[in-house]
DNA sequence: AATGAATGAGGATTCATTCAT
DNA sequence: TATGAATGAATCCTCATTCAT
């Protein structure tokens, strides 16, 4: 593997595990026993690095929304998308950690662009659920649902950290489902899930 | 005020607004107009002004804690109740930022101890709503529940940076009162609010 | 004497000597065997440096060129005052030389604000000298005649590095008459000098 | 056209436009499109690129000072030679910027050289006139004369930064002459030029 | 000839912290 | 209590240079 992938992976994992601010140039460059000279080769700073993985981030969830089509998923389709929702987010986990502690010059405009795509499709899929009459909610209480399930996505990121990721994706999809269950009209049909 | 008092204010607002990482023992100084050689004339570090402020904040919740009876308390006595809690919280609001972005070495032990008390208090309420058969939710989607509370209950105090603080911390109360609406077996009659 | 004097005045003498682009900020802080930190307690870096410089340079000066009336002048004052102008130069002769190898961005506007200054002032002074009809050079050439004492004066303090500045400044001087004196219609008066 | 005469024509013309000292063996490489490597394949570094432009300076202007016989030489000659003479100091004129600001361990012992070459060709070149009985100055000043020459020479090179090369040559030479002209018994007959 | 990744020393700058007054 | 100059370690970053291919 190139050693600019290889940063990028050491990083990712570095940022992931002790907080991006907790980590430095040298941390990194240490870690992958490289000299310092040649992480600012492939990188112009630890900045450039973040955008990266922001960047990677932002591509992931932006293709695996586009590829939704809400009106017609199947519920057990949603279940599968949805966790590959939250494992991409659970991959990039410090971008969302850092969007509440890092100062804003500092690049995570992309992550804010995440946060708002995130939303609103949060609130998409709820309307989705409403035309096929699914979910009884009234107009703000849906828009408080909304918000409810679009933290709750978050902060599990931040305090989930428990034995593999795959189980983690899991818990936190079951989470959210146990946050819009008792609006629906009916159990959904998940497949893979005892919800 | 003493400065040891004016300090531990000004930095509290300075962690709020700006992120304690992004604070130096200088920019404090600075702000208060004292010397930094006076700020470690009170505190040995920013570390131990932390601290200090931890402490302030483990205290209030724990006397807030401790008042409360989960048995004998009205509903409407634990609306007030439960503004008092989140006030609190979004007072010291920079201390549960950092739970998740500061490395543990530094003093968040009791950032982690309060965590926990309130983890467990959150159960409590639901049990104890349990027992006064106004909650039917069964025992695992109970823990969930409570998980739920808790991490919506930390994560407001990151995003909502509204207006005021008084309306911020009702808009969180009713947020989390809006999580345990759908399971109660009849609406709790909450003065001075329309849930 | 202050810190921050010191580090002015061993600045000074180590641009002039080495040139300010082969001059670090260690360098400084080593000579004046203080630490790095507390050269930038002082200053914020070199550019600082410089820029101070530059203002002193500036003022000094201004203040000459402001006190001097060209057309009541004697001819001996005038020699006074040309030695003590080209002793402020010289004196702060490394930002002259910067203003030739030193990229715009960093601060050497006063050096540029200083040419000005100085070349317009060289152009009155011929103007009065004709005024006084001790000067006989048509339009042009007056031009050029003050092209060339500007220059001329300039790059003296790059070369005339020998012995003491007080000698080094008197034979500036007496360079700089030498361009005028063929166009005369008698000889100056200066005292303190046989041209 | 080979790539080491490519290196050598963008350093020279990128020395001249920025300065020798903010230019980088990288910059070089990158302006060129060649690999960094490839740079240090032709020349050990940037140093040896300017000993390299140093010594072509110094062949050109030897060159022409050779050619010259001051004694036989026609005034129009005279002034088509000088205008030579000065394209090529314009031509490699970072090196006597160079000359003031780059410490002396770096290659600058040719322009060094160069300098104390043309000083005293100045030098001859007044005495020449004077045998020919064109130019009268007593001993002293005519050493004073061709040392102004020689500096204005020199910071015409600095500041002159007009249209195009051709018209500042011609400037610069009239510049010099005119310098002379006061001392000559009769004008010099200069072809191609109105002085 | 040419590439480009890699090195490492050095320079700029920040900041928690100390200390004489 | 309070000052503010001083320290020094740590960090970020640049750049000349090397070297395997």
């Amino acid at each position: 593997m190139g050693t600019r992938q290889r940063i990028l992976d050491t990083s990712l994992a570095m940022f992931n595990h002790h907080g991006s601010a907790n980590i430095t140039s040298l941390d990194i460059a240490a870690e992958l026993e490289i000299s310092p000279g040649n992480l600012y080769y492939h990188f112009k700073g630890k900045e450039e690095i973040i955008n990266q993985l922001s960047k990677e981030c932002e591509l992931a969830v932006g293709t695996l929304l586009a590829r939704v089509d809400l009106e017609a998923i199947s519920e057990s389709e949603y279940w599968v998308f949805l966790l590959s929702l939250l494992r991409v987010c659970l991959h990039y986990r410090f971008l969302f950690l850092d969007l509440q502690t890092v100062a804003p010059p500092q690049g995570n405009r992309g992550a804010q662009r995440l946060m708002k795509q995130l939303h609103s499709f949060t609130a998409h899929s709820l309307e989705a659920l409403e035309e096929k009459a699914l979910l009884q909610v009234k107009g703000e209480q849906r828009e408080q649902l909304a918000d409810n399930l679009f933290l709750l996505g978050l902060s599990w990121l931040c305090f989930d950290s428990g034995d593999s990721d795959d189980k983690a994706v899991e818990r936190g999809a079951q989470r959210l489902i146990s946050l819009v269950n008792p609006h629906l009209t009916r159990q959904l049909n998940l497949a893979g899930t005892d919800q």
